[in-house]
Parts: structure tokens; C-alpha cells; sequence
DNA sequence: AGGAATACTGTTTATTTGAACAGTATTTTA
DNA sequence: TAAAATACTGTTCAAATAAACAGTATTCCT
């Protein structure tokens, strides 16, 4: 895969931002326009090189169909989008129409599963489940309305309050208890309200 | 925004599927042949449809300009895709040419920071850095070439094979440590391949 | 009971778009 | 030093494409 020129690197780089950009790559026009080329022939001459030196690929005659051709690309998998609902989703079982605060985007590869529309995200705060080795500040993925099997990651929601805790049973009771020797009451449950199973962790450094 | 008709879902699914697939999303046409429509104004009729009740939106007269407008998508960061080597990249430092393992796709916001082409993942193997909650299992993100502050997590090479250690430094001399009391032994360094620094962390249930 | 929305067929039209043809000037490579 | 690649102008053409028009049958509200 040969070098390519510094003006043919800006036309691949025109092509590939303005398809994260618009959701959509260019047409040839669009780049002979953002170059402010007078033909058209511009255009589609870099593109050709670009297509020659394999940085491209595309469908011949099929509008827009430039895409970028990075061995890594070819390897990406699906991608999920996650929304991300904070720190501390008060009331979520009951108003499910809260808006999210961010979005946690990744491929389903990594993730390990296909997410759902009752996937979701929160950052945890504190260190109660230190001792299942998650963080505080760490983003846990999980999964509403599925049944804990004991010994999972739940997030609960005690005295109005979300909170991770494993999720366990004794004598035919579920309880709730937290990992971390610092916190080690146990949360019987009068009324467990899981509000989902964590699935995935993301740990960015501080 | 009101719901959807189960036909209506199949084509936004179509569409939106079709887009991550190709790259490019599908024209009307190849939505109709898809359904095996025989008319192309059925497709064009849900994609109407689907526009007034503000799942798609694009340009008109534009070719290929569908795009999902979930409010998730909205808030969708760009995305990095970083190369995955596996679990042990012998010989990463001498020969970078080594082919990708897989490819792990995640929004830059999450990762932390913009990746560059020197960030590469890594599956743990073992439990050497429990102490450092980081468990057998986890995909490790990680910058090569970036000077390591002391604590930081690194991978280096030790005889030949990639593990991960805490970077320290005692009295001038850079050293390295496992964090786990059954590894207690430290490393010290006489020549120290550091490969990548820890940056991130992605755990998946197992 | 009646109007609107849904889910299509079949055809035509205007626009968008990729691609080809014919050149020119400059730079790079062999 | 000659050939090839680069970097464009200017024009034309045909395929790809969105969109409009004219219908039909069914289902969903109210």
C-alpha cells in the first residue's frame, strides 16, 4: 500500500470526517465543492488514486458509496449504542422515560452480548464493590428486567437510592449485600426492586 | 414520537442494519428489493412514514442520506477502532507489522481519550494484577510509546512474553511489580521494553 | 359507519451523480 | 531525459435515484 500525497491524504480525510460528520459520505460534487474545484474530474481523479493505492472502496456507479478502507475496519463489528443514565437513576423502574446523559457506544463483540432496548449504563460511585474488582468511576453496562442468577452484580434500588450490590440467595431468600469488608451489612429485601444485571465494565484511567 | 408498525420497524431494522453492514445506508430501491417489493413507492411510503414520525431524517433529493435519528444516536461520539493482538504479542516492539487479532470499536468519550495509532488492546491472562482490580479475562486498552508515571499500569516484555506490571520507580531505578501477594517478587529491570501504557479497560461477564 | 392511516402495484419525471472524453501544466520517477 | 503520475479545467452522457402521480385493498380509529 503505497504513500499517498499530501493533497490526496486531505481528499480521504474530507471523505472519511464528513461521513462521521453527516451520516453520509460525499458525492463527488460535494468534494470537487469543498475544494472548491472547478471540474468535477478533481474529484473523482483523487478519488481514483485514492481507490488504486486501496485507501477507498466503493460500488461502482452507486451514489455515495466511498468508504474508507483500514484493515481495522474490515475486522469492526456492530456497533451499540448504550445509553447512559448517570450516577444515581432515581425512580427508574417507575418512570422509564428519564433522558439519558450520555451515550456508551461499542461494539457488541466486546461487549459480549447484543444489547437491548433495556440495556443501559451508570457510573458507579464508591468503592462498596471493591471487592468484585469494580471501581469507583467505572461504567457498568447492564441489563433490565432479567433474572439474576446468585453471585451476579445487580443494581438495586434501596430507599430511593441506586446501588450495586451481589445479588445472592439464602434459604430460599434473595438478599442483596455489598463487597467490600468496609460495608458489610447485609440489605434483606422486603421489596427488591433489581433495576438490572451488569453485563460489561468500563474502566477509563483517572 | 409515536410507535411504529411492525413493517415499519423491519424497514428502520433494514435500514439501519443495511448502513452498518455496507457503510453506506441503502437506497430506495434496494430497500424495495429487499422486501421484494415490486414498487418502489412501498418503500418510499415507510421511509415517508418513518420520516414524520422522526425515525429518519436526510435530505431530500439526496442520494443515500437516510439516517436513524434515536435520540441515541444524537448523542453517538466518533468512534475509535483500536487493534487487538491477542494475549501474548511476543515480539511487539521489534515487529510491528503483526496482524490485528480483532478490532475493538468504542466511543472516544468512554475510552477516555483519542486514540492514536500507537493505541493497541490486549486480552489479561492470570490473575497477577488482581490488586489492581484488573482480572483475568479483561481486554486492557493501552498507548505505546508514552513515558509511564510511577503506579501507572504497563505491559513490557520479560523473557520473551508481554505481562502486566505496575510501573514503579525507588531511588532513580524504574522497576516493576505484580499486584498480587502470590507474585510478590518484583522485577527489577536491567533492559526495560515497556510496550504500552495503560489507558483503559473493558470486562465482559464471563 | 366513515375517514384516516397502512401497505402495497405500476408508471413517469426530474435531479443527482458517477464516469468518460479531451485537454494543460507541473512534479516525480525510472 | 523520457515516461508516468499528479493535479487540475471544461463538457457531455448515461445510470442511479428520489419523488410524484394514479390507483387498490385492508386495517385502524372514532
Amino acid at each position: 500500500m503505497r504513500d499517498l500525497t499530501s493533497r490526496q491524504q486531505q481528499v480521504l480525510d474530507f471523505i472519511v470526517s464528513s461521513q462521521q460528520a453527516q451520516g453520509v459520505p460525499p458525492s463527488l460534487r460535494e468534494i470537487a465543492g469543498h475544494f472548491t474545484f472547478r471540474s468535477m474530474t478533481a474529484a473523482a481523479d483523487h478519488v481514483r488514486a485514492l481507490r488504486r493505492k486501496g485507501f477507498l472502496e466503493g460500488q461502482p456507479r452507486q451514489a455515495r458509496s466511498l468508504r474508507s478502507t483500514s484493515p481495522l475496519q474490515r475486522l469492526r463489528r456492530p456497533i451499540a449504542d448504550i445509553p447512559l443514565y448517570g450516577t444515581i437513576p432515581a425512580g427508574f423502574a417507575a418512570d422509564r422515560r428519564q433522558e439519558p446523559a450520555g451515550c456508551v457506544s461499542i461494539d457488541v463483540e466486546s461487549l459480549g452480548i447484543k444489547p437491548t432496548t433495556r440495556t443501559f449504563a451508570l457510573e458507579v460511585r464508591g468503592e462498596s464493590m471493591i471487592g468484585r474488582h469494580i471501581m469507583d468511576g467505572d461504567l457498568v453496562v447492564l441489563e433490565h428486567r432479567v433474572t439474576p442468577r446468585p453471585g451476579d452484580v445487580v443494581a438495586a434500588l434501596i430507599d430511593n437510592e441506586s446501588t450495586l450490590k451481589t445479588f445472592a440467595i439464602e434459604n430460599g431468600r434473595p438478599f442483596l449485600k455489598a463487597e467490600n469488608p468496609l460495608f458489610p451489612k447485609l440489605f434483606p429485601a422486603g421489596e427488591l426492586v433489581i433495576q438490572g444485571v451488569m453485563i460489561a465494565l468500563i474502566r477509563k484511567r483517572k
